[in-house]
DNA sequence: GGCTTGTATGTGACAAAGTCACAGATAAGA
DNA sequence: TCTTATCTGTGACTTTGTCACATACAAGCC
C-alpha cells in the first residue's frame, strides 16, 4: 500500500509498530531504488524532518508487509521536540543515520559493481539461506533493471552459488 | 586543502564565512563523487549532525576555494542547541536539505544519463558561459572517468554546443 | 630559440551494465 | 483442460567504465 508520495506534505510523524517500509526513488524510466527500509521501532524519519522543516516528502513510502504505525499528529510532536532534550537526540542521531546511509548508498551506485551489490543483497536478505522474492522486485530494490537481476542470478547458478526457482532463491553454503 | 577524511571524529561545527568546500566519497577505484557544496553562509551541518549524535564523519571534505570558517566547540553548540529554538529549527532544516538533496542525487546517479547529467553541470557551474576547470576535475565532481567526460564533451563541440581549451570551456549561446 | 618535464586531452579496444524485443515457463482460475 | 497473467531467459544493441597509450600544451631552464 502506497503511503507517500514525492512531494506530499507531513501531517503526521509515524511509529512503526509492526510491518515494513520501503522508501524509494523512481527514475522517468520506470525503473526504482530503494533508499532504505524502516521497520519496528523505528519511526520514519523523513517524516519528522519534514514536519520540523515544512518542506514536503522528497521520496516514496511503501508498506512492504502489512503492519500498524502509530500517527502522531504534527504540532503534538513539535511540542514533544521542544520539551524533551532525550527526543531531540533521539531525532538528531535518526536523521544522522539516514544521512549517513544514503551518502553511502550513493557511493554503491556510483562505484559498486552489480554483481557484488547483488550477492552482498542476497547475503543480507536472505533467511535460512532462502529468499522469497521475485526479479523485479530485486531490481527495484538495487535500483537496476529485471534483466540484469536474471542474467547475473543466472551466472551464480551456473557457478553454483544459488539454486533459482520462480519467485524464490536458495543460497548454497560453501 | 583536506579538512575532513571519512571516519574522523568532529571537535568543532565550522561556520563557513568565504571560500567554497567540497564534500565527497571515493571509491575504491579512485574515482570520486561530489555529494554537495557548502559556501559563505553554510554551515557543515554533516559536521553538526556528527557532533549531536555522537557518530564520526562519513565523507571526505576538501577546500576548493581558500576562504575563512569560524569554528565553534562541539560542547558550546550543544548548549545553544538546548537554549535555543530558532538554533534547533535552522539544524533541522539544514538536515533535510541536505538529505533531500542526497537522496535527489542518489535519483541521478542510478537513473540519469551521463550526457544529460554533464551539461546540467555545465549550465549550472558555467559563470558567463564559462567555466574554467578540467575535465578529470569535472569527472570527481559527477562520479565518473575522466575519460567519459573527454567523449562526451568532444560530442557537444562536434555539435556546435560548447569550445574547448586547455583548462577551459566555453558554453555557446543557442 | 630549443629541451625537458609535468599536466591535460584524445582515442581505440574491450568489459560491464542498461535497453529493447520477444520467447518460453509456471501458476492460478474459470 | 484452457486461458490468462506473471515470471524468467536470452540475443542484439547502446551507453558507460576501464585500460593503454598517443599527442598536445604550458612553464621553466639551458
Amino acid at each position: 500500500m502506497l503511503i507517500y508520495s514525492e512531494g506530499d506534505s507531513c501531517p503526521a510523524i509515524a511509529f512503526i509498530l509492526s510491518g515494513e517500509i520501503r522508501v524509494y526513488k523512481t527514475g522517468t524510466s520506470g525503473r526504482e531504488i530503494t533508499l532504505y527500509d524502516i521497520g519496528k521501532g523505528d519511526t520514519c524519519i523523513l517524516n519528522a524532518s519534514c514536519i520540523l522543516s515544512g518542506m514536503s516528502y522528497p521520496a516514496n513510502a511503501v508498506s512492504v508487509q502489512e503492519g500498524k504505525m502509530l500517527l502522531f499528529p504534527a504540532a503534538d510532536f513539535r511540542e514533544l521536540i521542544e520539551k524533551y532534550q532525550d527526543v531531540r537526540n533521539f531525532v538528531f542521531t535518526l536523521l544522522t543515520k539516514r544521512l549517513t546511509s544514503v551518502m553511502t548508498l550513493v557511493e554503491e551506485v556510483a562505484f559498486g559493481r552489480m554483481d557484488e551489490r547483488l550477492f552482498d543483497y542476497l547475503k543480507e536478505k536472505t533467511t535460512d539461506g532462502r529468499l522469497d522474492s521475485t526479479h523485479q522486485n530485486i531490481a527495484n530494490d538495487l535500483g537496476t533493471a529485471r534483466e540484469v537481476v536474471s542474467r547475473l542470478l543466472k551466472d551464480f547458478e551456473r557457478k553454483g552459488l544459488i539454486a533459482i526457482s520462480r519467485n524464490a532463491i536458495q543460497l548454497k553454503k560453501v
